[in-house]
DNA sequence: ATGTGGTGTACGCGTAACATGTACATTTAC
DNA sequence: GTAAATGTACATGTTACGCGTACACCACAT
């Protein structure tokens, strides 16, 4: 638990603990206990902390050592099945077979069709 | 705060709330706590659990989508497909709209009830 | 049928520790 | 110099966490 990264990642946006427990909806002191060790953050602020830092909540929790920024824009927000190089679907916790995935994109291929077809018959 | 994802992440290890009370060092029922939603994990239990699920205290709080297991290597990853909170798949460059997610989980789960019970038959 | 071990779920209680206000120390600006 | 802002420390009330316990359910064996 490496908390003391709190001051470097506050100071480096030059805030202040009021200022910071502020963005927070916590108080001033509470804010500082976090920092000073006395105190540890809910799993809500810490979530509030790595979103007002930049960083991750790993590395707030000292589980990796650099504090890589914009976790979302390295993550895709679309992903096409078609083309899943290096990535894997789950359901349930168990991975998805190739052909599995294969039915399922012909599945949804299918309905898409069926739709299709079907909104032609009510246009006329 | 998306805890619901310790399900997931157990049943993919294949473990029960017991075994995994035993491994974090605490009760089983409170574990069981933080899956139903009654009971929050600490800090140091996050981070227990996100070692021994091989994934990251982002993942179980939802502030990401991938369950990466090492940030640096560029090993596939795996998306668990009912819990996707952020990100969206595509087939043909067409986003799918939840409730095809949802038919295509559906159809998955029975597939593999059906391959189950078809095990069992063949073990008599 | 009855028992046994393993699993998941729900509840009440004692208590650890969290959030706050307050007070004090220190720094900065004027 | 003073005053405002910032950082630090502490006492207290209260939240909610962790635990034991009890119960329902299932698979399997007796």
């Amino acid at each position: 638990m490496i908390l003391k990264r709190l001051t470097t990642l506050r100071k480096a946006k030059r805030w202040s603990l009021q200022y910071t427990a502020d963005r927070l909806g916590i108080a001033k002191s509470t804010y500082a206990g976090y920092e000073s060790g006395h105190r540890r953050p809910s799993l809500e602020t810490i979530n509030l902390l790595a979103g007002l830092y930049d960083t991750s909540t790993d590395y707030i929790l000292g589980r990796v050592d650099y504090p890589y920024k914009d976790i979302n824009t390295e993550s895709p927000q679309v992903m096409e099945l078609t083309d899943l190089s290096d990535m894997e679907l789950a359901v349930d916790g168990i991975s998805l077979s190739e052909e599995e995935t294969i039915q399922f994109i012909a599945f949804i291929r299918a309905k898409r069709e069926v739709e299709i077809n079907r909104d032609k018959q009510n246009e006329t």
